[in-house]
DNA sequence: TTTTTACTACCTGAAATCAGGTAATTTTAA
DNA sequence: TTAAAATTACCTGATTTCAGGTAGTAAAAA
């Protein structure tokens, strides 16, 4: 075994951090090197490639960590990335491990189970809670399907739509043409085979996408 | 300033009870007497009429934080109650008021702003993060104009709006007519003075109606 | 008992969304 | 340096939603 790890922790909870912290203060052969509230703070971060371990929290702010966990992967292959988050949404599990994820673990599991996932981790092994780990063993082949990847635009536009805002609204405040936002909305209803906007606000919602 | 403090805390996440417990470490007068990860063992709890300040998370798996805390401040008013959560839900954080809550934290606030709130707390002030303080200045402007009711089958019809079913699907599911669910929607968006489906789903959200 | 409200239902017309196609330009990835 | 993906934009037409009105019946409140 390695005689030292540096970590990192990227979560948005503050209060969720010193948590992991006080947890992993426990273990010597561990360095935090640093956290951060937000994704996207991360790639000003120069020391990101001396990072071993990385503590990602799912549903961030400005970023999500699904996307974030595949670009670190591809980045960095042999990083190990945990994924963590209160919800156990299945799908988002799922993508998780899709895009390389080494681990994933629920707020709500106990100190022990969070040791415990640490150690497997460190290990090389799959670092999974209980009640993650339940989930996995109910999922079919399909759920590792394609699920569609939205692009930057179509992100902004999501916002705008959940705020309930209409075509002209959109298409007012991103200075674009009426007509390139009913593409838009047109190319999200088809990508993920929705009807109209609440179903395709419900998917994104449920599948912790945006 | 009194010399010492007992403090509780319940959250069925264990990681943010760490994340509390090194918080409050800091503050050589508090001491922590217990943490609970469920909202009924503490009423287990014999030291319960010796603990001066609860740190109480409003989403837990077997109670929910409104009760708990409307019970706590019955039981002994002067004890000051700290509601804690993810998200920011209006009408829980008005409910949390409502039921006697000293002050209300939400898991994205910074350190800062936690380390004042607990010391508003102690000195008997109000205790609330940024977001929060925004929220509760929003409530009162709304409270101005009155909140319409819904009745039940208004209910009904925003359960299935909710879950992206058009007029078509809900005059089928409800055995109505299509026009009938045509009138239901015209007098839901007029009730609450809003353009479309989103934007009633998300004053529908944000006031805990339905 | 009268009045109000809730619920049902229809008509009309305007506005917005949804659905299909095409296509040029720019950006990104292989 | 190609090829693929993303972004922008337009055209047409069907469908749905939104907005105004009216109106009968049943239930609840004054």
């Amino acid at each position: 075994m390695r005689v030292n790890y540096n970590v990192i922790i990227i979560d948005d909870h503050p209060i969720v951090i010193e948590g992991l912290k006080r947890l992993l203060a426990e273990i010597d052969f561990l360095t935090i090197k640093a956290t951060f509230n937000k994704g996207n703070s991360l790639f000003g971060y120069s020391e990101l490639s001396k990072i071993d371990i990385v503590f990602l929290d799912v549903f961030l702010s400005d970023n999500n960590g699904i996307d974030l966990c595949l670009k670190l992967k591809k980045l960095y292959p042999k990083m190990i990335v945990l994924g963590i988050s209160s919800q156990s949404e299945r799908s988002i599990v799922m993508q998780m491990i899709k895009n390389g994820a080494n681990g994933y673990l629920l707020k709500s599991a106990s100190l022990i189970e969070f040791k415990d996932c640490i150690k497997n981790a460190l290990e090389g092994k799959p670092a999974f809670c209980n009640e993650v780990k339940e989930i996995i063993r109910k999922i079919s082949i399909d759920d590792l399907q394609a699920i569609p990847r939205l692009t930057l635009r179509e992100k902004e536009i999501l916002n705008l739509l959940k705020e309930g805002k209409s075509t002209q609204e959109i298409s007012d405040e991103l200075y674009l043409s009426y007509l390139t936002i009913q593409t838009h909305r047109r190319n999200l209803l088809n990508k993920f085979q929705v009807k109209n906007v609440v179903e395709l606000l419900n998917f994104i919602k449920e599948n912790g996408l945006l």
